[in-house]
RNA sequence: GGGCCCGUGGCCUAGCGGGAAGGCGUCUCCCUUGCACGGAGAAGAUCGCCGGUUCGAAUCCGGCCGGGUCCA
């Protein structure tokens, strides 16, 4: 009997037909914490300290400063399972989501490292063991490469095949080689790289989707389904150098990731990932939320067509990497990560309509995602309303997208069906997406409605062009990439020489302000000087430090490297004597930065003497300012916490910096602030301020410090160690706890004041807040204080008087001009009557030229009204100043426009006269000029004017 | 980082170089005991802000603020 397909898909996993997802991440964590390694966190997915990469896109993303070097490892065995994005750049899997059954906008990757310890043999003995011994894998149906090199420069990695052979009972005829695409790794250009070895699974000849093509043979490395690689092992053993050479590394490192999604669905036995229990949850849901609305068919079928198993799919996927995404902090927005946030919500929202959604039902679905996936990912959890919510708001925006688009769509389609056209221009159905959002498929099926249909040339024209522009202006500032290769050579010498500590130097800002050190380096123009003279830029390296390195928003320190001449003199004379003491040398310190991790470099110049490497010297803070950013620092936090109080618990910092004279702070929330909250934002803070809470640093393991409750920022990475700032008493609710590296004040008392500057949008849903404290606000209350006992002294009130003063006088002015155009208008229309009265008479046509003396053009038009009426067939021209220029106004009864008489041309040929232009209507007209001196002259020629005009 | 669109009485919109218009809402009166009833009248606008061009700017140009949207 020929077996099944379902039969030969459980040949595949005989022994653990109810697996769950959840079991399987445990199961290889638990297996490899049983090899030693430590599990460690999946890191976010917002990359920090790589500004190379928009999502984290790999298990080794946390590790890449350990393979380059620049990083000790904590542990030399770690494994994990780390949720990844493609979706940009070269892995971009967007656009093959749920056509495929295994590509994935969000996955998870599992791996296990090795920083130098163990090697080739264990990571093949492990995998092998894994898979078959405890997942019980069959082996006939597993297959191994090795690297061979197709170019003919590298070595053959038969120690790999070799181990497969030796160290497992993998069929000997299954490890097979190839070459540098399929098994040689590269991290980039340079860097470490090394061969690898993969792991593939026979899923027999019913899985190919090449069957019946001429030619196709299923293999490993094929392009059909039949062989699926499940593990990558990858030997990271060489450095490849700039000018292209391999050098061996002295610690060689493993490198494995296995995707999560694709090995479930094996152990599932299932064919599509869609199938198992990662997403057929999120796909029953959506049913269910569909079944709700009246769609006027069996949604229950919907799988069994395949575009619509398309949209079933997207949502599934989808749904999962907003949830995430959301969860690690980024915001839907109109640029960068946000950006592809937008594009993937989206995407689901618009198959979702297409399955008939009327109505929000992302966050429906992402409610499902995060019940599966919060009890491992536990930020979901823990910002499960505010995932929630962001994804309802973001949805509503779409749907007022649509709304909007597709009123102009119907605008747009009725224009072209008047010129008799049936095809919608590319660049119109261009417009509606770039600068609306309207989705150009939405474009297409309402075309197609009306019978028309959309050149789609045009629209790709269009959009090449939007590209163009956005690649020629996309200026990749080269920030001073000075070669870290100095500064890695210089951290080693240092470390080498036992001037600089193992760990690197040592960072002391928590405890002093100044300490007394030695000048192990110096840096001029990027090169290591023994010595430098006044005038020149250093860098200097110290093997402690109690400068403040940038970090979490906190400026880093200035202030000075001296030495001083009591020196060498007798213990007890090494402070330095006083202010007025005159070092011997000293460099001004105005900034410090980290090259490379462990190095940290005090940038600045020299101002007196020459300083030499290996003198002592002084390293000492500006403590003022560094008291003025402690201020900053420490009211940034009352400020978190008092925004999260007052507007909700959905605020979460999104960044800040804390700088010596001002403080930024940005944060989610998705409506501007009102006056009144952001007075009671600056009074509770001034009110916290005033209750003088004590400032406290601790030190405590993460998870411990997140569950009493401390403010983590989103994207920042945390070691396993943190330090918590509190502010507040120990007997009491805490105020505010955050982790925090930054420096504090030791009581709120201390920051004396704090003033909100200003409150902005820096894009949708993040507000950022402006604030001064201490000198600063000081300083700005003083100049505001001024400035309103000036403007007081001119309107003559006591200074809290000045509000209403400006109010009566604004109301009595208004009804003073109010007034004064009412009498103007009154004397005017007693004007009127005289100038009918002198009006000259041309034929039936009675003709008004006349200089009116103070009144305004409205009036001027008031008059011609009244003019009009009671002079009936007439012609009117009326002129008067205004600022010293002539201001005319012509006006023509009906019955003399029909009869040839142009109030636009009457008035800008008497405008000619003075030097100015004007226009109008046939019935009415205004002009003005320049020259008020002509003005008599020029209205004295309107009745040849009109007489010309009758003639015509 | 680069584009594009929008900002007009409390709300929604028209106007897009020469008298700020309409609808909803508000207020007064009339009619009417029902539902978004009908009629007459009134109040309410620094046309987002600041500059520029022009005889003249809600309208054109530039900058800023706020909102929307696409590309990188």
């Amino acid at each position: 009997m020929k077996p099944r397909k379902d039969d030969r898909m459980n040949q595949t996993r005989p022994q653990h037909a109810a697996l769950t997802s959840a079991a399987i991440r445990q199961q290889f964590l638990d297996f490899f914490a049983s090899k030693g390694h430590r599990i460690v966190p999946s890191d976010s997915l917002v990359p920090h300290d790589d500004p190379t990469l928009l999502f984290t896109n790999a298990g080794m993303n946390q590790f890449k400063d350990i393979f380059l070097g620049l990083r000790e490892p904590e542990t030399r065995r770690v494994a994990d399972a780390q949720k990844c994005m493609r979706v940009s750049g070269k892995h971009n899997d967007l656009d093959d989501v749920g056509r495929s059954p295994y590509h994935h906008t969000l996955f998870e990757m599992l791996g296990n490292w090795s920083f130098g310890d163990y090697y080739k043999k264990e990571a093949i003995a492990w995998a092998w063991e894994l898979l078959t011994g405890v997942w019980g894998l069959p082996k006939e149906r597993l297959w191994a490469t090795a690297f061979q090199d197709d170019k003919g420069d590298i070595e053959r990695d038969d120690e790999a095949a070799g181990y497969w052979r030796g160290e497992t009972d993998i069929d000997p005829e299954h490890v097979l080689f190839f070459g540098r695409k399929d098994n040689f790794w590269e991290m980039g250009d340079t860097g470490p790289c090394g061969p690898c070895s993969e792991i593939h699974l026979d899923l027999g000849p019913e899985a190919c989707d090449k069957q019946g093509v001429a030619g196709h043979v299923c293999r490993v490395n094929g392009d059909c389904r039949r062989y699926i690689e499940l593990w990558n092992l990858v030997f990271i053993q060489y450095n490849r150098g700039a000018d292209g050479t391999l050098t061996p590394l002295p610690a060689k490192h493993v490198d494995t990731g296995m995707g999560f999604e694709r090995i479930v669905s094996v152990l599932q036995g299932v064919r599509s990932n869609y199938d198992n229990d990662l997403f057929a949850p999120l796909i029953r849901r959506t049913q269910a939320l569909l079944a709700k609305i009246d769609t006027g068919r069996d949604v229950m079928q919907d799988l069994q067509d395949p575009r619509r198993a398309v949209s079933y799919r997207v949502i599934a996927d989808h749904s999962r990497t907003i949830a995430f995404l959301i969860g690690d902090g980024v915001m839907p927005a109109n640029e960068g990560r946000g950006y592809v946030l937008r594009l993937i919500l989206r995407r689901a929202a618009r198959h979702g309509r297409m399955l008939g959604f009327d109505r929000p039902f992302l966050a429906d679905v992402a409610r499902t995602v995060i019940e599966m996936m919060g009890p491992h990912y536990t930020e979901l959890t823990r910002r499960r309303d505010f995932i929630l919510s962001n994804i309802e708001q973001e949805e509503a925006r779409f749907s007022a997208a649509l709304i909007n688009g597709i009123a102009l769509l119907e605008e747009l389609i009725a224009q072209v069906k008047a010129r008799g056209g049936d095809v919608i221009p590319g660049a119109e159905a261009f417009r509606l997406y770039d600068t609306h959002g309207f989705p150009l498929d939405l474009t297409q099926d309402m075309a197609r409605e009306v019978g028309m249909t959309v050149d789609m040339a045009g629209f790709q024209a269009a959009l090449d062009e939007q590209k163009e522009r956005a690649r020629a202006s996309a200026h990749f500032d080269a920030q001073g990439t000075q070669d870290v290769q100095i500064y890695l050579d210089l951290l080693r010498e240092l470390k080498a020489e036992g001037t600089v500590a193992a760990a690197g130097v040592a960072h002391r800002y928590d405890e002093d302000v100044e300490l007394e050190t030695r000048l192990v380096a110096l840096l001029a123009g990027g090169r290591r000087v023994t010595a430098a003279a006044p005038g020149d830029k250093v860098e200097v390296v110290l093997p402690e430090t109690p400068f403040y390195l940038e970090s979490g928003g906190q400026v880093s320190d200035t202030g000075f490297i001296a030495r001083y001449p009591d020196w060498d003199e007798a213990a007890g004379a090494k402070q330095p004597a006083g202010d007025d003491e005159q070092p011997i040398w000293e460099i001004r310190v105005d900034d410090v930065r980290q090259p490379v991790p462990g190095l940290i470099v005090h940038a600045g110049e020299v101002t007196i003497g020459q300083p030499r490497v290996g003198e002592e010297c002084w390293a000492e803070v500006d403590l003022e300012r560094r008291m003025d950013i402690m201020r900053n620092h420490t009211a940034t936090h009352l400020l978190h916490s008092e925004l999260r109080y007052i507007l909700g618990e959905h605020v979460h910092q999104a960044g800040s910096v804390v700088a010596q004279d001002r403080l930024r702070f940005d944060f989610t929330h998705p409506a501007m602030l009102t006056q009144d909250e952001l007075d009671l934002v600056e009074q509770s803070v001034n009110d916290a301020i005033l209750a003088d809470y004590p400032v406290g640093v601790s030190h405590a393991k993460y998870k411990e410090a997140i569950a009493e409750g401390a403010m983590a920022l989103f994207t920042e990475k945390y070691g396993d160690d943190v330090r918590v700032v509190k502010i507040g008493w120990d007997d009491e609710e805490v105020f505010s706890r955050e982790l925090c590296g930054g420096t504090h004040v030791q009581r709120t008392g201390q920051i004396a004041f704090f003033h909100i500057v200003s409150e902005e949008s820096i894009g949708s849903g993040v507000r950022r807040i402006e604030a001064v404290t201490g000198r600063g606000a000081q300083q700005l209350a003083q100049a505001r204080l001024r400035l309103l006992d000036q403007t007081a002294a001119l309107l003559r009130v006591p200074a809290d008087q000045v509000d209403r003063a400006v109010r009566n006088l604004y109301a009595e002015v208004q009804a003073g001009a109010k007034e004064l155009a009412r009498l103007k208008a009154q004397l005017a229309l007693q004007q009127t009557a005289g100038l009918a009265a002198d009006a000259t008479r041309i034929g039936d046509v009675a003709v008004v030229h006349a200089q009116v003396a103070g009144v305004d053009v409205q009036t001027l038009r008031d008059m011609s009204d009244h003019l009009r009426a009671r002079l009936g067939t007439s012609a009117i021209v009326l002129a008067t100043a205004v600022d010293d220029k002539p201001q005319i106004i012509a006006a023509v009864t009906d019955d003399l426009v029909r009869r040839g008489v142009h109030a636009g041309e009457l008035v800008k040929a008497v405008a000619r006269y003075v030097g100015g232009g004007g226009g109008g209507k046939p019935h009415l007209a205004q002009a003005g000029g320049r020259d008020l001196s002509r003005l008599p002259a020029a209205l004295a020629q309107v009745p040849d004017l009109v007489r010309q005009q009758l003639q015509r």
